[in-house]
DNA sequence: GCTCGATTGGTTGCATACAATCGAGCTCAG
DNA sequence: CTGAGCTCGATTGTATGCAACCAATCGAGC
């Protein structure tokens, strides 16, 4: 980390992402500059890029807060990503795979054939399963040579305290289902078959966000004292 | 506007956009606050949001420079915009029309109709032409409802030098042809035929990329030496 | 008792001073 | 002549003090 902008920025990221302020919460800068041990200058700095990111909100004269999302936000979140990653399945078809990327993705592969052996979905399971989700979905988006959908794609994946929740709720089963979503698309990839390689994308992603969304519900309407404290404070 | 910060952003912005500096122009802060009348905090705010936003690029202890684009990247970030803004047809399409959203289409369709009449292409004609386009896509995206898919068409219509170029290159023809295709998808998003819109809106915006492609190349290849100079800088 | 307005505490906005860093250009050894 | 190392100037990174602003509270008048 160069600078601490970008170390206090990265912190902060993480923060918000992995759910550690509830939605609505207002960030004070002198709070947060105390905790961290730096001045309110990088923080500012921090700040700003986290609210163009989208994670926060800004109003002049008033600060930052952690945006709150709907269930029906999550959901048109998902409608997007699911179209941006039937797109970058498309392209990767199209243009066909490196060696490089068609091995990375045969490793994410067989690792995830591995995982299937296991008998229960603990915790443990929870990360390595994320870690090769990421992966797979990450190689697919750097196969397809498009920085600028790469970006779309990231904002669209990053979204406050998804990432906590995320995975938790997966079972065997589940788990079952997303491997075999991923080895057919991966299969219409290298097969050549462009159309089915975009539907089997889109329709992976958004039945994956349905069932988040559905989650996430039940989070929402679970504590909505929390949430408008939240939001008042 | 609230505060410098914003106001300067949105200067600055208008700048990058407009094509006031060359591709990979290093953008000096005390040069820029002395130039507005700030000091450099509203400046480095302005540049950070800026950076976020993709319109610029940042370097720990370099500063920020003007992205400069690739006529490849502007085809990678074409891709991409086909495919949202047919989502975005196909959405409204799906929950139909609010007679407000209604009203203003009509309300462009009918000056575009009338711009048909005039003689020949003038910086004038652009000008309302711009316009006219600019409100028919923007009304098709608020009519959608999808706040983040806005935010993503929004980001994908940002790229600086292009405002600058854009509709200089149009004539009589390439207006009509256009007006043509917003009546359309128009009739399609009214009748309720999902697919079709959300075909010819891909289409639509796709072929729109493919000439502005071509007149980039042009623009990129006609002077190297300026170029060359900037990214060195 | 209620409403409206002044006051004040707290927070953000901005400017400025100083520190850290980078790179261009120079020097000098080989 | 070439290249490695160094110095110095220019530019960015950070801290801090003060000004501006907002919102909540309290008090006075109706």
């Amino acid at each position: 980390m160069a600078t601490r902008g970008l170390s206090v920025t990265n912190k902060l990221r993480e923060a918000v992402l992995g759910g550690d302020y509830a939605g609505g919460t207002r960030l004070n800068e002198v709070d947060l500059a105390d905790a961290l041990a730096v001045s309110r200058t990088p923080i500012r700095a921090a700040l700003s890029t986290l609210a163009a990111e989208g994670l926060l909100e800004y109003r002049p004269n008033s600060g930052y807060a952690v945006k709150s999302f709907a269930a029906k936000d999550i959901e048109g979140i998902y409608v997007v990503r699911a179209n941006l990653e039937g797109l970058c399945a498309r392209l990767v078809a199209q243009q066909g795979l490196s060696d490089v990327h068609r091995g990375l993705l045969h490793k994410v592969l067989a690792e995830s054939e591995e995982l299937q052996n296991v008998e229960s979905w603990t915790d443990e399971v929870s990360d390595l399963w994320r870690d090769l989700n990421d992966r797979f979905h990450n190689t697919l988006i750097e196969a397809s040579g498009n920085s600028h959908l790469a970006m779309m794609l990231r904002k669209s994946r990053a979204i406050p305290l998804l990432n906590q929740l995320k995975f938790r709720w997966f079972d065997m089963g589940t788990l079952a289902r997303a491997h075999d979503d991923h080895s057919q698309i991966f299969a219409a990839i290298t097969g050549g078959q462009v159309v089915r390689a975009e539907s089997l994308a889109e329709e992976h992603v958004y039945r994956s966000g349905q069932r988040i969304i559905e989650h996430w519900r039940k989070m929402d309407t679970r504590k909505p004292a929390v949430a408008t404290k939240a939001r008042a404070a």
